[in-house]
RNA sequence: GCGCCUGUAGCUCAGUCGGAUAGAGCGUUGGUCUACGAAACCAAAGGUCACAGGUUCGAAUCCUGUCAGGCGCGCCA
């Protein structure tokens, strides 16, 4: 796969769709029954000479009456088999007992309503995953890819003419938690911030630094029309007063603010913008956001970069002249209209800047590359696919993730919000608001293509209630339990590998301990699903329903004060849930107490 | 007008690429701490999955249309 034709569905690139496992679960230390189900399946499947189903479902049924796992795949077969679906499933559940592999796994084999075979795990399938959960250690859900690739992430990408918002925050939580777990599940993820630091919006934005600059030493320049209101401007022009006194008034006096390229205008952009860029670095860092590279897109322009990748298009044609500019061919690839590259005012667009950066990426050699951008900009995705597959040759090389805005509320009533204005609501000020945790975690808790409403006022007062403080306490719970243990109990961590027998009287045998043990040997794959449809919500959403798990099965089931087998096997699991619970508040950079 | 996203409980949203009786949190009502952490647990109430057709053994999920909301449709970035 991966070379034919494209195939994709267009929600999961097919080149990082093949089929993975998790790593302890890969390594043989489990054998997963839906695996071996599989396999049973496309057997009879073949030895009977049928139609191929496209895909055999094996499921966790949300009933559990319906037991650990089911498959409805006799339902889809009954046509090309000619035979009713019970029938089938009679005849399936007796291959399945005959396999040695699965009646190892399985306590029991039913067919059940229109043709569901449903399958119960054995004490010994059971046991045997959490041994192998256990002998994972920090590991644990760590998935290894067949082909593993190379990918560029390039998210947040903003001009750097103000501080973040919590639209931005939005972003830069989505797609920090995207690239861990993207990595976490067998990638090597590279990622990148593209700092728009050119252009009209930055001219104007040093024509509003300096204007503040001006007002502040007593010389009345009022701030651009189309400039920046923001009180944050004045903050930078005082931090400039403080590095170079009222040096760049006179000029200032003398040229006004009208030439961009005067020496004055052009100083405070740059100082202005490098302040900012500070600010905004902090700010991520303290939200736990990193980047491998911020790429500038002035040194692009400035050491002729832009220039040579238009050249480069005019001689293979993709790029054409007309009407005093110079067009990039983007129709033939989806789009509405072809775009300019170079205005008729000789000057560049964003569009060309932006793809001389793409191509300095393809020349990077990575084999994947995935930009996040704002619904504000799906407008612009048609002609930068279209810029990539010119020159990668490969529609699918550049994948645009698009994420929903952020509607900021007060109380119910909405807010709107202006970079241009000042009217915003920041990164930094949600963070003061309700914490790194609890803002990371209600950002990414909702899938990326659906708008987010945020109650500021809610968030502050219900802080207390959030939803991260369940999965945390989780954790600190079974921290607290775990060192709290006695001294005789303790000593029992000491050999991981003993805790849990592979056979045992009462070993896992309560509901409570089987839904636990099954959410948690769903958890590699529950990663994988995460990073092919780029959906970190869905770590949230596990991690609440094992949270959930794990508060029911403590309620019902003693560790300690039972019997040494079964409380040993308790402690394993309980240390199974927290490196799970932890990896999952890792991988949404979110900090997992010991206690709280 | 065209394109993208969305429409599921009072509110905010999940829903395992088409599976069995649609779930969670918050809110509401009522229970549970003289054995390991009550930031927890249990129970109750609450639904025309926007609407209408279609596809099939089966649809919240796929297709078509309608309605509603958000975003976009520059030689701005």
């Amino acid at each position: 796969m991966g070379a034919g034709p494209a195939c994709g569905d267009g929600r999961t690139p097919h080149a990082l769709s093949e089929m993975t496992t998790g790593a302890w679960a890969s390594r043989g230390e489990v054998r997963l029954l839906e695996q071996a189900v599989q396999r049973v399946v496309s057997e009879w499947i073949a030895a009977e000479g049928w139609q191929d189903v496209s895909e055999i479902v094996v499921e966790r049924p949300a009933d559990h009456s319906h037991g650990d796992y089911a498959t409805p795949v006799c339902l889809q077969l009954a046509k090309s088999a000619r035979r009713a679906p019970r029938v089938l499933a009679e005849e399936l559940r007796g291959r399945l007992l005959a396999d040695a592999e699965i009646s190892e796994l399985v306590e029991t084999v039913d067919v059940a309503g229109p043709g569901f075979v449903n399958l119960t795990m054995s004490a010994p399938a059971l046991s045997g995953a959490v041994r192998a959960m256990l002998a994972a250690g920090e590991d644990v859900g760590r998935g290894v890819r067949e082909r593993p690739l190379h990918v560029l992430l390039e998210y947040v990408s903003v001009n750097p003419n103000g501080p973040l918002h919590v639209g931005h925050a939005r972003y830069a939580a989505y797609g920090n938690t995207l690239s861990r777990i993207m990595a976490f599940s067998g990638h090597k993820v590279s990622t990148e911030f593209y700092i728009n630091d050119y252009g009209r919006q930055m001219e104007m934005f040093g024509r509003s630094v300096a204007a503040r600059y001006a007002q502040a030493l007593g010389l009345d320049l009022p701030v651009p029309e189309d400039g920046y209101q923001g009180e944050y401007v004045k903050s930078i022009a005082a931090a400039v007063i403080t590095e170079i006194g009222d040096s760049m008034l006179e000029e200032l006096r003398i040229g006004g603010l009208e030439d961009a390229d005067s020496t004055a205008i052009g100083f405070f952009r740059v100082r202005g913008y490098e302040l900012v860029l500070e600010q905004m670095g902090a700010d991520l860092e303290s939200f736990g956001v990193g980047f491998d590279r911020w790429f500038s897109e002035t040194p692009l322009h400035a050491e002729g970069r832009v220039q040579e990748t238009i050249d480069k298009l005019l001689a293979s044609g993709d790029a054409y002249a007309r009407d005093d500019a110079v067009w990039l061919r983007t129709t033939p690839f989806g789009d509405d209209k072809d775009r300019v590259l170079i205005r008729s005012n000789e000057r560049p667009t964003y569009f060309a800047a932006d793809i001389a950066y793409h191509l300095d990426k393809l020349e990077r050699g990575f084999d994947h590359l995935i930009n996040i951008w704002g619904a504000d900009h799906h407008g612009y995705v048609p002609r930068m696919k279209a810029a990539v597959e010119i020159l990668s040759h490969d529609p699918e090389m550049l994948e645009i993730i698009i994420g929903q805005m952020v509607n900021l509320l007060e109380e119910g009533e909405l807010r709107q919000m202006s970079t241009r204005r000042g009217e915003m609501v920041t990164l930094a000020e949600l963070v003061d608001a309700v914490g790194v945790d609890a803002a990371r975690f209600f950002l990414v808790m909702r899938s990326h293509d659906q708008t987010l409403d945020l109650d500021l006022a809610l968030a502050r007062r219900q802080s207390a209630e959030n939803p991260v403080y369940y999965v945390q306490y989780a954790h600190a719970r079974i921290a607290g339990i775990l060192r709290n243990l006695p001294a005789e109990q303790a000593a029992w961590l000491s050999d991981e590998g003993g805790l849990v027998p592979a056979a045992a009287e009462g070993l896992f045998e309560l509901t409570y301990e089987r839904e636990l043990i099954k959410s948690l040997a769903w958890f590699p794959q529950l990663v994988i699903e995460a990073a092919d449809r780029r959906a970190p919500h869905r770590v949230v959403g596990y991690a609440q329903e094992l949270a959930g798990l794990f508060h029911v099965f403590y309620k019902n089931c003693r560790v300690i004060g039972v019997e040494p087998v079964v409380s040993r096997s308790r402690v394993g699991l309980c240390l199974a849930s927290q490196r799970v619970l932890a990896r999952c508040l890792d991988l949404l950079g979110v900090s997992a107490p010991e206690s709280m």
